[in-house]
DNA sequence: GCCGTTTTCGGCCCGACTGTTTTCAGTCG
């Protein structure tokens, strides 16, 4: 069966051939190219019919495409596989790949455990950890064990995990094979965490009516599915009566804690059920907390944020810095959602990684977006930065060049391993600068990869609220950070919260609704994100 | 591997941190 070859197909082999190559110890330069070409076509994506470039010979028309991807591409498209990558995946030590994930052990010190020690799995390195034989090898000593045994450990949790939008295009695949088998008389829907847009998914639940599906048949159907599903996210049917479908439907797509507050259980429709206890309906994004229940009394529930109501946001990377739109396409695209305002900020010039912007660059960039702003009078832009916040908390420019911005993100991109005490007092002083507007992802976490520091919360919120500094709710779907879990402590404090796409390329900037969906679970008030103020809202509050 | 040119080679982003080492390799962002 000939399958359409998405953009998205063709740089996941870029990347993995990049990865598989870096982990070979190619030259770090040919891995990169495969890599730059992954990041050119992903920003491309599917507006060009990538099938027909390749069999007419025009991949190497695009920058960053030469003979030798086209050529990679070319075989994929024409054998929906690739000859390098399996030599590349042939040539690499077994277990190799697996280990690299754990942070703190890149191909060399992988490999070298490997070759050492004989070791081909997370757990089998767990346990060596345990044994106290990684200290002893060379290169490596007690600190990186230790570091070693809590990377593990946390990789080792995450197995079955799979991140929101990964595990979404499985349930939407499965909704759609399930609803086929049931025909039009019996009802299938979405449940469980999915339907409850939780940052990581464990198991993607159904709730059926009884007689909907033949086991037999579902089985062969999974089985069938299988090669077009991205994740082994486990899959549950929960069969119920016709009669008790919705009130079956609303447990399996609360939490515990919030079915048992409601307490009441019958009704014709999820929304009956609620409104019989003296509730709105609650979506189920919103039920986690038993406490949150409150906030959706009858008389005057809570009014959420959803996605008609974001005019626009901030944290926009340009190719100033490592973004892949120029400042001009980043304004375009915004106006294109109809948005009425969007805030560039690229990185700072301590972000070497990232080419932050020295002077001469922001002054440039500051030149552009002046025109910009002629050209384009219907929309705000605001000019920021992404500030790093340095070691001891300060930021990134002198005061003068701080000011000269609209607004100024300040985040941390280095020095992670810092105490819970100093960590939050770092924290602290980035939100004490008078020209600090947000805090950038908050803790720096990266969902199944790598924790997020250590802080005290408390005082952090604390010192936004005293000192009317927002949160970015960065709304990547790898970091949705900060929390959803500290929503009550938010709403209390009124502190504003900014759903910021962080976006690097075109389309970061669908990243907004998961940061939508985290802003509803945290039942935040629709008052308190700022992408749903208007222009002069904004304007006011910045001045402040 | 890609690119660009003063074109067929040489450069491609690089600084900080960590933990190890005893002057630096490896990892990270």
């Amino acid at each position: 069966m000939q399958m359409k070859i998405t953009a998205s197909q063709l740089s996941n082999l870029l990347e993995e051939i990049k990865t598989l190559m870096e982990l070979n110890g190619e030259n770090p330069f040919k891995s990169r190219a495969f890599g730059n070409a992954a990041d050119k076509i992903r920003e491309l994506g599917d507006s060009e019919d990538w099938e027909t470039r390749t069999r007419t010979g025009k991949l190497t028309e695009l920058p960053g495409i030469g003979k030798g991807i086209a050529e990679v591409i070319t075989d994929f498209v024409q054998n929906g596989q690739s000859k390098v990558q399996a030599e590349l995946e042939r040539a690499l030590p077994e277990g190799l790949l697996e280990l690299s994930r754990v942070p703190g052990l890149g191909p060399k010190k992988a490999r070298s455990v490997i070759e050492t020690l004989g070791i081909k799995t997370l757990g089998e390195l767990e346990y060596a950890c345990a044994e106290n034989r990684l200290a002893t090898m060379k290169g490596f000593g007690e600190k990186s064990q230790a570091k070693i045994l809590e990377g593990v450990r946390f990789l080792r949790a995450g197995e079955g995990l799979q991140p929101l939008p990964v595990a979404e295009a499985d349930g939407l695949l499965l909704e759609t094979a399930l609803k086929k088998l049931a025909g039009s008389k019996k009802r299938v829907e979405l449940a469980g965490a999915l339907r409850m847009r939780r940052e990581v998914i464990d198991s993607i639940d159904f709730v059926i009516e009884k007689g909907a599906v033949e086991a037999a048949d579902w089985k062969s159907k999974l089985d069938e599915l299988s090669s077009q599903r991205q994740t082994q996210v486990p899959v549950r049917l929960h069969e119920v009566a016709a009669k008790n479908f919705e009130s079956e439907w609303l447990k399996q797509s609360s939490s515990p804690e919030h079915w048992t507050e409601l307490g009441a259980t019958t009704g014709a429709s999820e929304q009956a059920i609620y409104e019989s206890a003296g509730y709105a309906w609650v979506p189920a994004e919103s039920r986690e907390w038993a406490s949150d229940l409150a906030l959706f009394k009858k008389s005057k529930p809570i009014e959420l944020v959803q996605t008609s109501d974001i005019h626009g946001a901030f944290h926009f990377h340009t190719v100033a810095s490592d973004g892949a739109l120029t400042l001009e396409e980043v304004i375009q695209e915004a106006i294109s959602r109809n948005w009425k305002f969007i805030g560039v900020s690229d990185h700072s010039q301590s972000a070497f990684y990232a080419q932050g912007l020295k002077s001469d660059a922001l002054k440039k960039q500051r030149d552009e977006l002046e025109k910009l702003r002629k050209k384009y009078p219907q929309i705000r832009i605001f000019w920021g930065i992404e500030s790093d916040i340095l070691g001891d908390g300060g930021l990134d420019y002198d005061e003068s060049t701080l000011g000269d911005f609209d607004f100024v993100i300040a985040s941390i991109h280095s020095r992670f391993q810092m105490d819970r005490e100093a960590m939050t007092e770092r924290l602290i002083r980035a939100v004490e600068n008078p020209a600090t507007t947000m805090l950038g992802h908050l803790t720096g976490r990266i969902l199944l990869g790598r924790k997020g520091y250590d802080i005290d919360f408390d005082r952090v919120f604390e010192a936004c609220a005293k000192h009317g500094v927002s949160i970015e709710l960065n709304s990547h779907p790898s970091r949705l950070d900060v929390d959803w879990r500290h929503g009550e402590k938010l709403r209390k404090l009124g502190i504003p919260i900014s759903l910021n796409p962080d976006a690097h390329e075109r389309d970061g900037f669908n990243d907004i609704r998961y940061g939508v969906d985290m802003a509803r679970k945290a039942c935040l008030p629709k008052s308190q994100i700022i992408n749903s103020w208007n222009v002069e809202e904004i304007e006011k509050w910045l001045k402040k």
